[in-house]
DNA sequence: GAAATCATTTTGTGATCACAAAATGACACG
DNA sequence: CGTGTCATTTTGTGATCACAAAATGATTTC
């Protein structure tokens, strides 16, 4: 049979345009294709992930892979199983209400310490992501949505240059995406709304409470619909 | 001579008290190993952890060692730096106030979160934990009393429940440890002041506020001391 | 027909190996 | 005496292997 290409990787693993040769190469590919398929979705709570599966899949020994779900399961963007085995963490309501709380305290912060850092061509490529974003949403593109999505508050995040805040972040993210994009999968995209462009308009006029303003309530309505969803699948069964 | 026993174990690393035959259990020996050396201040900033030093001296194969540094790497409890050498990172002061500011957001809510679920008997062991602090501040020994502040606050946090902002916080601590320890190492223990008692106190009380305003006020006093050291460290080289 | 039992396969874990890059130290040269 | 060069050693990385525990599925038994 003809060699089927994961859905994990967009092209060849090696000679990727990244740092080929440099040490934990290998590594560094695979970490990255898992941190992808967590932050789109296309890994869905609960399903197990092997290591020899993984290796396979990617075409790479298992010894990479095993150092990276290792690193995923510290962030805890996976759950390593009293037996070993390692699955994607499913959501639970007190889990979410501790991821809401988390991003709510955290990332208006991180962005306030981003914002003397953003310019004004942050500003453009900003508007260029959501303007991306507002096309994916209405053709339901959930995968794209939440790539693009994670794109613009991180573009916001990295520009504060964070070594501490960033990280905690970026765990959290990697805890609520897969959850996120099954939710998507049922109720679909059009319905969401954000803050993205009040968030834009407060970079553009450095206007610091504005923009942790921004960036809460795109935290709050964003996750409120994952709420909703959670609490009629918990009692729905 | 004698095969002197390194300070990383106190025990044999086999047949332990833990779960001793259960998977991963080389791993978690490793990994509790370096986490309480890295918390008791017995890795110095900068010191390089090598990973077949590390099998050596606790009497493992390099591979679970592999596996716990790169978990600790996540966490940003260690640095792996590009040519693949890990190592204790440096404290800055921009990270200073990073590890602040993270601690006095996240801190306080947990405590909060974990209030309710607090009981006399907490009260009574916190108050002995805390006993044995005062007399470890007395004698100097920095090592135990690092031990002991950090039980004394995680029984706190643990006692919430929280699967989210404790691993959050367990990484904090993991971060500002190791610089903890220089900085008692050279201005001794004797100036340090916590607001245990008044945590204990509104723990017995069940008073929320007075609870987060004990836990905001220790954070602030304790790397206060820590925040002026880093700051005649930088200017002075 | 449902439940228990047993053989088979899958999977995680720890160990060892081979290789390349990097660090280290000796040595020659200016 | 300082500096650049080269051989040696150390170290991280990826791969493979052997083993035990766990999951899987067929088979037997009541």
């Amino acid at each position: 049979m003809a060699l089927r290409r994961s859905a994990l990787q967009s092209g060849p693993v090696k000679e990727a345009t990244g740092p080929s040769t440099s040490r934990g190469a290998t590594r560094g590919q695979v970490d990255a294709a898992v941190r992808s398929g967590l932050l789109s979705g296309r890994f869905i709570p609960g399903k197990a992930v092997t290591i020899r599966g993984l290796a396979a899949e990617l075409g790479v020994s298992p010894m990479p892979v095993r150092e990276v779900l290792q690193r995923l399961a510290a962030e805890n963007a996976l759950e390593v199983k009293p037996n070993g085995r390692v699955q994607v963490p499913d959501m639970t309501p007190a889990r979410f209400d501790e991821v809401l709380k988390a991003r709510r305290l955290l990332e208006p912060e991180l962005a306030e310490l981003a914002l003397p850092h953003l310019t004004s061509r942050d500003a453009k490529d900003l508007r260029s992501i959501d303007d991306d974003i507002d096309q994916r949403l209405i053709s339901g593109d959930a995968e794209a949505y939440m790539r693009l999505n994670h794109a613009f508050h991180f573009r916001i995040y990295r520009a504060s240059g964070s070594k501490v805040l960033l990280p905690l972040i970026d765990s959290l993210w990697l805890q609520f995406a897969p959850f996120m994009r099954t939710v998507y999968g049922r109720v679909g995209t059009a319905s969401l709304e954000d803050r993205h462009k009040e968030a834009i308009r407060a970079i553009e006029e450095q206007d610091s409470a504005a923009l942790r303003a921004a960036i809460e309530a795109d935290i709050t309505d964003g996750m409120g619909l994952l709420g909703k969803e959670i609490l009629s699948n918990a009692s729905g069964g």
